[in-house]
RNA sequence: GUGGAUGUAGCUCAGGGGUUAGAGCACCGGAUUGUGGUUCCGGGGGCCGUGGGUUCAAUUCCCAUCAUCCACCCCA
């Protein structure tokens, strides 16, 4: 018995869950005032969800790194490794393509990769993930990127950067692909292994690579937004347009792309400073097609997902993740061993108003007054002999150290009114 | 999968080939049989990550292994 949480994995202690509060109702205000509604899918899907959507191309390691399993029933299911798989499943299964058009959902929850760890990287890990189906508006791409650095601002991290390129229309990126790929294999012997493997299978990725040589031979190279077609060229623009309307800032990111290919126009990164190599916080892009191949009606939509532990690391470095567990309002000092029956008898009554913890043995004075004051609670009552003998409470505020007396009946109110 | 750093008390860490391994914080008790925080005194807590090797002797040195962190890789 190794009492030690999975690798990759942890506990979100008592200290830690005002900031998942804090994340939740931020979410609920500035997603919930756009018109987008919550949903609640499950951590696992049948596997074939995730392979339909992550497409042919996708590297290996993809299908390598997610948690699948058989059921008893022999089902092969995987745990979610990101949302949008789900929720446009989701989408099909509930005929949302009949509700009034766009459908925008957002949802919270753990999703699993059997990566190994380092900063900003789990195996479960968190996203809050937000998708718009059914309209193939620009306007509906400038607005969901605004709504997520809206969030970001809300959780009072300012020091963002927007990154806005386009993959292109699928057969933009069949050509890019073919420009690569013809443009690099004479150098073939000069790119690094993983860049090699990837100029038969996904081109576009060797603009990912990190390798100096790598980038020294794409240096002289067009990008893919110097080759969209003027369809996907007119929509990239036009979402530029709008952002820059909204006083939304952002870089364009000429060779910005994705390992999925679903994926096509639209594609966005937000980075923060600060929180070491993991820097994005979060990243989407406009998927066209994508609920078609899940076997709903053909769909256009647009989706971004947010990782909850680095926003988490950046609001800690920006110094507005909210923190410390909840504290009691009061807490009752039983001194005889019937004031201990009296304490558990005014808690439970006091709790309708009122966040009220007590001892459950009786304590002497110094000793109750020592847990009360670990409790962290604002106001401590004590009840002995003395107290019982005038109905009272003996009542202090822990922090001023002022002391008076209360009868049972208006001890809430006092405590209200001191607050 | 690769590289580096680190594994000693609940936490943060110091130490060092030689008898019973230390500090701060935290915890429990006492000073205090009706008054907390400050202070003082005392106490409980450790297979020094694990296995092997060298040695008269290893928590200390060596090797392996596991784990953690950071980075590479990868990143839906």
């Amino acid at each position: 018995m190794r009492s030690r949480a999975v690798k990759g994995t942890y506990d979100v202690l008592p200290d830690a869950q005002p900031a998942w509060t804090q994340l939740e109702r931020a979410a609920t205000r500035v997603l919930g005032h756009a018109g987008m509604q919550r949903l609640t899918t499950p951590v696992f899907e049948h596997s074939e969800v995730f392979d339909r959507s992550v497409g042919e191309s996708a590297d290996l390691v993809v299908q390598k790194e997610m948690y699948r399993f058989e059921d008893r029933g022999g089902r092969s299911l995987t745990l979610r490794p990101e949302f949008t798989a789900g929720v446009l499943r989701a989408f099909v299964t509930h005929g949302m393509h009949t509700w009034p058009t766009p459908v925008k959902l957002w949802s919270l929850g753990p999703a699993f990769r059997a990566e190994n760890v380092q900063r900003g990287r789990f195996r479960q890990f968190h996203q809050l993930n937000a998708e718009f189906l059914g309209l193939p508006s620009p306007l509906l791409d400038a607005e969901a990127i605004a709504l997520l650095h809206d969030l970001l601002s809300a959780l009072g991290l300012s020091d963002l950067r927007v990154k806005l390129g386009s993959v292109g229309d699928p057969e933009d990126r069949a050509a890019y692909n073919a420009y690569l790929r013809d443009a690099l294999a004479p150098h073939a012997g000069e790119l690094s292994a993983n860049s090699r493997a990837r100029l038969d299978v996904n081109p576009m990725r060797i603009l990912d690579s990190k390798d100096e040589s790598d980038q020294a031979l794409l240096a002289g190279l067009d990008k893919p937004l110097d080759r969209l077609g003027p369809d996907a060229r007119e929509h990239l623009d036009q979402v530029a347009q709008a952002l820059s309307d909204w006083g939304i800032a952002f870089d364009m990111a000429p060779s910005i792309v994705r390992g999925l290919d679903y994926y096509r126009r639209t594609a966005f990164e937000i980075h923060a400073e600060g929180i070491g190599a993991q820097s994005a916080l979060a990243g989407g892009g406009r998927y066209d097609g994508l609920v078609e191949t899940l076997g709903g009606p053909p769909t256009p939509g647009i989706g971004w997902a947010l990782g909850v532990e680095r926003v988490f690391d950046a609001m800690r470095e920006a110094g507005t993740l909210h923190t410390g567990a909840a504290k009691p309002d009061l807490y009752l000092v039983p001194m005889d061993d019937l004031a201990v029956t009296e304490a558990a008898e005014l808690a439970r009554s006091l709790r309708q108003r009122l966040t009220v913890t007590h001892a459950y043995t009786a304590r002497k004075p110094a000793k109750g007054l020592k847990d009360a004051d670990r409790s962290g609670a604002r106001f401590a009552a004590l009840r002995g002999e003395r107290e019982r003998a005038t109905g009272v409470w003996t009542v202090k505020n822990l922090a001023t150290g002022d002391q008076f007396e209360s009868t049972t009946e208006r001890l809430a109110d006092t405590i209200d009114g001191t607050s």
